[in-house]
DNA sequence: CATTACTGTAATTTTTATTGTTACAGTACA
DNA sequence: TGTACTGTAACAATAAAAATTACAGTAATG
């Protein structure tokens, strides 16, 4: 993960699972995280895609959680979010004439899917529910 | 992790290991990397603080494994490279008047904390030389 | 003892990624 | 028909990462 994607996406959920259904707006929300509406308008299309909220358009409207908290795992936001490998890609391209070089993307790659599939693993143990009765 | 430093160290200490005790260049590691000599030499001061490698100075001069294959864990590697929060940390100061964001950044990190670990936990199970083994 | 081949490191530039901003079309309520 | 929203695109600003240049220091070696 190279932004706070994911940080910004719990916050979004959070606060929505803490809202009851009552609609909030991306300006709320902004409001909340401190970042830019944009932003955040962005991030919920990505959790709209993943059916994790929903929206309504036009005056009054605004976003709601479209699944129960208790439904909603943090691997399923960490694989809705996720882009790029956990520890981080290389950019380069390794000498293929040296034979370290030659396989060593290969190898990497099994490393980081087992490390990363250990860290999903954990977070499939707490839902957004158990995340939210954290707060006072 | 938010860039390739991992991935780089990894590759450097593989090399070394495959060397069974001869010196390498910068010059020579990153070239199999193909990255800049002086990112090489910038790594290795980190690699070289954690005890993993040692150099020589001057002609002929190089790096070397300074420690076992066999007793560096992807663990203790991970470690030494880490900087930044797993899943990325928020730039953002969330807005202490409201109830969530007060809180949350409290609650995330225990959450990046487990989820840290596990996948530590996973990689510790790994060693250079069992990594190594897995070449050609 | 000068040359050569290295490491070590600082300073700077270039490139890339992330975040923020502006602008505005589309929608729905009142 | 005004107002308050979402949805998006285009672009600008900022920050982070990577590459480059430069050179001092060190050790082998003829």
């Amino acid at each position: 993960m190279n932004n706070s994607r994911f940080a910004i996406s719990v916050h979004i959920l959070t606060l929505l699972a803490g809202a009851n259904g009552e609609l909030l707006s991306s300006e709320y929300i902004a409001g909340s995280i401190n970042i830019n509406p944009v932003l955040v308008r962005k991030e919920l299309i990505n959790l709209k895609k993943h059916g994790f909220v929903a929206s309504k358009e036009g005056k009054n409207g605004g976003v709601y959680l479209n699944k129960s908290a208790a439904n909603i795992r943090f691997s399923d936001v960490y694989n809705a979010v996720k882009q790029s490998s956990l520890l981080g890609e290389a950019k380069n391209e390794p000498n293929p004439l040296c034979p370290i070089g030659r396989q060593i993307k290969t190898h990497l790659n099994n490393l980081y899917t087992d490390a990363e599939n250990a860290m999903v693993g954990q977070l499939s143990t707490t839902t957004l529910q158990n995340f939210l009765n954290q707060f006072d």
